[in-house]
DNA sequence: ACAGCTGTTGAACGATGGTTCAGCGTACTG
DNA sequence: CAGTACGCTGAACCATCGTTCAACAGCTGT
């Protein structure tokens, strides 16, 4: 779109009101497209114009559209660090991703980690391997409180609430479309999903009886396969 | 790779022993590739060299890659629905993934469904939608022989349940990663997901104590933030 | 004022991929 | 045996995309 001919008094802020470095536009411009549109999808042209800059910049801060990814799976990987130390002063507990919920004004943090997940990325797995291990601190806590249950297996305990958590996010399409619930966006709107999930996590779907029946049933029928 | 002076007695069946119709080897070789490399990364060609065809002739039998998709799509779906009514005559019960674990032999159904569960089909979301209603069935049949607690939102329940569940599948890569588990293959190798995942769906995380005591803080913290 | 550096652009190149098309061989049909 | 239809191939076409490069503008130091 041509102001060309107007004031531009320095090669930096050529749009609108965004007075970071290039650099930084182009990478929060890249988390963008990639969490609305796929690392596949989105093309270096794309990048640019949403950076209101030319293609070959940002080539040239980058390097490479693969090098790009990796700056975006650091720099999110940081956000996400950042968010989650600071409410773990606060106390937010057992949903790893309600920290990140709060993320309103930057780049959509939530929707590019629940890409991110299913393409693969060796940042975004150590991320994930440091919420499972704050998950098990967590879930240690509370049951040394008397919150939670104890467990006869803590860290498998930890892995599946964060696969849980995650996978709902991840498929967020079909939270939205199933329930109406809003798993990217604010707090609001997470109702529908929060309510029956809360009540499954909390305390479960047998009853005591059928539990007590059904556990040692499980238990052989797996270590009896792992022969 | 020219074979053109041999026999070749009737155009199909060129390469090993596989006597199925060229569109229906097609069609497997694209699930196949696209459960394996996704379906932006994997290409016309590549589907044709998988099948042993030429690209001209996907193209000719599917007019596009895009309708070659949908085709996968459907074909899935229909593959899932009859492994699942199949199911249901013996008594697979909570787990939507279960019953397509034991699929051995053919293309690989889950794969395909992870891969597609995220970057979104018509035909896939109505398949998600049945598995919804059948989850809340068997959920309402448990209720009633008393095997499993009652609940304020059956729905809500069965949806969150399938989300669960199929969200691990999607984060199989991370399941194994964390916990050295299968999610993808036959029940075997299961067990360090399942074990622990029982555990939490079938008794909760929370004391029953706490439980009572947290419960009305969420409803409240939630409807509150829905006004 | 001159040289040099940095940020930036626009055009161009090479590769890849989806799609089209003319032609070839084989099987059925009259 | 002639003719038509069909499955199939290989080459070619065109758009898109990642990447490279020469040039330009503004700032900086001398």
């Amino acid at each position: 779109m041509g102001s060309t001919t107007s004031s531009a008094t320095t090669p930096p802020s050529p749009i609108s009101g965004d007075d970071r470095s290039s650099p930084a536009r182009i990478r929060d411009a890249a988390i963008t497209r990639f969490a609305a549109d796929g690392v596949d999808r989105t093309s270096v042209r794309a990048i640019a114009t949403e950076a209101g800059v030319s293609a070959g910049l940002v080539l040239h801060h980058f390097g490479s559209k693969e090098q790009l990814r990796a700056a975006c799976d650091e720099h999110v990987a940081g956000l996400i660090r950042d968010q989650k130390h600071a409410a773990m002063q606060a106390g937010a507990g057992l949903d790893p991703a309600a920290v990140l919920r709060s993320y309103g004004d930057g780049p959509p943090l939530l929707a590019y980690l629940a890409r991110t997940l299913v393409d693969g990325s060796p940042k975004v797995n150590t991320l994930i391997d440091e919420m499972v291990a704050d998950a098990e601190e967590y879930l240690a806590e509370g049951e040394r409180s008397g919150l939670l249950r104890p467990s006869d297996d803590p860290r498998g305990r930890a892995c599946v609430l964060v696969l849980f958590s995650l996978g709902a996010v991840v498929l967020h399409e079909h939270a939205e479309r199933l329930l109406g619930a809003d798993l990217l966006g604010a707090p609001d709107g997470l109702g529908p999903y929060m309510l029956p999930a809360f009540e499954v996590l909390a305390g479960g779907i047998l009853t005591p009886d059928s539990y007590a029946e059904l556990r040692p049933l499980l238990e052989d029928a797996v270590t009896g396969e792992e022969t």
